[in-house]
DNA sequence: CGCACGATTGACCGAAGTCAACAATCGTGG
DNA sequence: CCACGATTGTTGACTTCGGTCAATCGTGCG
């Protein structure tokens, strides 16, 4: 981990499909006062990650939340068992370590290369008393977070894992960082053990399955990371 | 359904390990201001649902957020396939119906015969306003959520049944309302078809878990709806 | 009393986890 | 620039868990 001396950039929260489109601009992120930007600015931080690195271990003291400016990063729980469950990626203008009294409740990673903005929690909460908007932008964030956690809990129950995988491709295809809508092509930024993590499954199924749609026509592997889709015969397989 | 006339009961949030416990009353329900709790009692109303009575239905206008007042409820998300994945069930003072811009996510039906307190959005939005207690509250609750369903998330993935199933008991147990700490005894206010679509599996499959983790002495079933828990022995099948 | 519904148990089979081998790709250093 | 090892991805063989279909049991209700 590194801190950056350069200027805090604008902060950008993605924002699209969440708030009223009076408050998004052309980018898909939220309009946040030039007030706010400028005392978010007195609080936060720049700081830089590697690929792979540690951001913050689950059940220690919970004092950042980040929202990530460039790159993505990959938030997981360890289980008594061994298991890593991913909970969630992240990609830019998303923010993640929230919730939890005090300590955070998941382990968060860097999937890629990353710049992070970092806000402590504190200095955030007492903005918030006196920014009421923010307070409320707050609000809609977690309520977008938990749409997304029951959005996953409905990709993960999917019996069959051809379906998993299928829902799974779908969402991503829907984050326009990664799609190429033009030539139908997915850029997967998380290698084939963090997708199986996701999905509950295991690394050689999810090669197994990417192999079948692909045989079936639905997908074409460019190569690892690189996905041609037919998105409507793989939205098709979801109605089985 | 049916609107009750009898004047408004205290508005009781179920608050526990969600707020500063200086917030948190005796019986663990979060302390609102009177002038809040008259606020509310202007624009919500108590109503009253029969078992198995619907009460809304993914994808129809979200006028209404709901907190039980008595009884339990099960929120449920329908799929393209016919699939019917329980999301939570709630109990008093848990609130429900939150998220999604102006329609209902998910669909949401009496599991036992209850009373509801039932306040419009709008109305509740207008009131946060100039209440940054109650927008805050509002925050809280939806992290609160939020957990619930990452916890959710965690059940629903462990890959073996026997796990899920020692993993609902154990959370079940954690409700004060039903589980009867001095005798171990839980009693499931769901029928084993709700369990199937909470945990992603068949009824089947729960009944014969049920009837191994009996066979192996970690549960006795007193009767369908009534399991007695060696809670210990639950926990150690997680680490397994 | 008989019907309906929920819960349980049995039999069968297919999907996917596990272990193992192999291929491909990447990064490093000679 | 190539060679090597390390990491990541793919494929194969085997086994088991759990989904499905079907029969049975038990309980409550009309």
């Amino acid at each position: 981990m590194k801190i950056l001396a350069t200027p805090l950039p604008k902060v950008r929260i993605c924002a699209i499909g969440h708030w009223p489109v009076d408050r998004i601009d052309h980018g898909g992120f939220l309009i946040l006062d030039d007030v706010v930007q400028k005392e978010l600015a007195g609080i936060a931080s720049l700081v830089s990650y590697d690929c792979k690195e540690k951001i913050f271990v689950q059940d220690t003291p919970a004092q950042y939340i980040y929202i990530p400016h460039s790159g993505a990063v990959r938030v997981a729980h360890q289980l008594a068992d061994g298991r890593n469950q991913i909970v969630a990626f992240f990609m830019p203008g998303e923010p993640f370590g929230l919730g939890g009294n005090g300590v955070y409740l998941n382990s968060a990673s860097a999937l890629t290369d990353c710049c992070l903005i970092r806000i402590p929690r504190d200095a955030l909460h007492e903005l918030c008393n006196h920014e009421p908007r923010l307070q409320q932008d707050c609000l809609v964030g977690a309520m977008a977070q938990l749409r997304l956690s029951q959005r996953h809990l409905l990709i993960v129950t999917h019996q069959r894992v051809l379906k998993r995988v299928a829902d799974f491709l779908l969402e991503c295809s829907h984050q326009p960082e990664v799609f190429d809508s033009g030539r139908n092509v997915l850029n997967l930024i998380m290698d084939r053990s963090d997708i199986a993590d996701y999905l509950g499954t295991s690394v050689e199924t999810v090669s197994r399955t990417l192999g079948k749609l692909e045989e079936d026509g639905l997908v074409k592997r460019l190569d690892s990371r690189n996905l041609w889709l037919d998105q409507s015969r793989l939205t098709a397989v979801l109605n089985n």
